[in-house]
DNA sequence: CGGGGCATGTTGACCGCGTCAACATACAGG
DNA sequence: CCTGTATGTTGACGCGGTCAACATGCCCCG
């Protein structure tokens, strides 16, 4: 940081901008990312962002799809290990994926929020959010060929699942659950019901 | 409300505000209510709503409100007759669910939208959003009784099933969803699962 | 029946914000 | 070194929320 002050060039303020916003972001909400207040933290005018992006929704953008990285990345993680009880595993992306929203509610809400990120379709937004949908219809798919899921067509159940563990992230980021409940109790139930509901009982 | 309406002089301001602001959200979503533009639209000043709501979060919390109620009133029409298979009575309960946030998109995300409606806690939004989940826990309740439904806390799969329907609904709204998919099953599918995933089979 | 008080509506002003245009500066490659 | 381009700065504009001061009309009290 002091580094930057010392130079007219910030050196790679694009990527600062996207880190520091989404700081911004996780301590006071996207109503607080102001070009002025992310330029002034960063030691750079208000105009200086403009330079790396044409407004501030592409800036949000960018955060938005930095958020559907991270979380695509910790859902692979949990993804690994061809673990115990298969859908065991399953069951738990649906947790790490409740558990990402509720460890950063303010990015979560800016990465599904359409209402703060413009009007236009954000391709870069689509590829991002389509990436974390294709690895779970992926992971249905195996499931479904183990035989521990329901046969039919996969999107359509990634959809659902996708569905029941946004749902219920949304809902707790927004304080509309009950705060005596206990959360990751509830999160379990969530994902066993879902999964109860997808399960192969054909035999 | 009977004779309100002819109370004061310039008609009923308040009620006023509260139709053309949701008549605009639903137009051209929240972003577009502006004091000016709405004062505007009744033919008064932008100073006047200053009269009836402390500022403009007050007045789309209560925009919000109403459409809590209205969504309330929806799936309790949908809840009267007793007699079907009572199992494809609670499914059609989630279908209007997510078919009423189709319908009015930018309204139901203001619904949810914490962001737009400022930090605080919104008391009035608090109870209708709570009066929505208790009938939802009545039915559910009642389907208990009759064995349908799996013992347990009612409220719990309440918030299941309340997840459940709010997930997809928002991924719709939010284009989250491929619009090649039929959205008609999608929904079937989805209240399928859920049904499938909370049912009694303990027998 | 008339005046006063209060609810309601209006206007002017302020500030913060996003954004653009004109200007300034530094780094790179000849 | 010198200049062009990428990058950063500053001034200005318009919009929007909000408050304070002012205006208006309705109802009630005397």
């Amino acid at each position: 940081m002091a580094e930057r002050a010392r130079t007219y060039h910030h050196g790679d303020l694009r990527a600062s901008l996207v880190d520091e916003a989404a700081a911004m972001i996780s301590e006071s909400g996207t109503a607080s990312v102001t070009m002025r207040a992310i330029g002034s933290r960063l030691g750079v005018s208000r105009g200086a962002p403009y330079r790396h992006f044409p407004d501030k929704t592409a800036l949000l953008v960018a955060v938005a799809v930095a958020g559907f990285k991270r979380l695509n990345r910790r859902l692979g993680a949990s993804d690994t290990g061809t673990s115990p009880s298969s859908v065991e595993q399953l069951r738990r992306m649906g947790e790490q994926y409740v558990r990402f929203a509720l460890e950063h509610p303010a990015h979560y809400r800016l990465m599904y929020g359409k209402e703060a990120l413009a009007r236009q379709d954000q391709p870069e937004l689509r590829k991002a959010a389509g990436a974390l949908l294709e690895n779970l219809v992926d992971v249905i798919r195996v499931h479904q060929q183990r035989g521990e899921i329901e046969g039919g067509d996969p999107r359509a159940q990634a959809y659902v699942a996708w569905s029941a563990v946004h749902g219920l992230a949304s809902l707790l980021i927004e304080k509309q659950i009950d705060p005596n409940v206990d959360v990751d109790e509830l999160i379990r139930q969530t994902t066993q019901t879902l999964l109860g509901g997808l399960r192969d009982r054909s035999p």
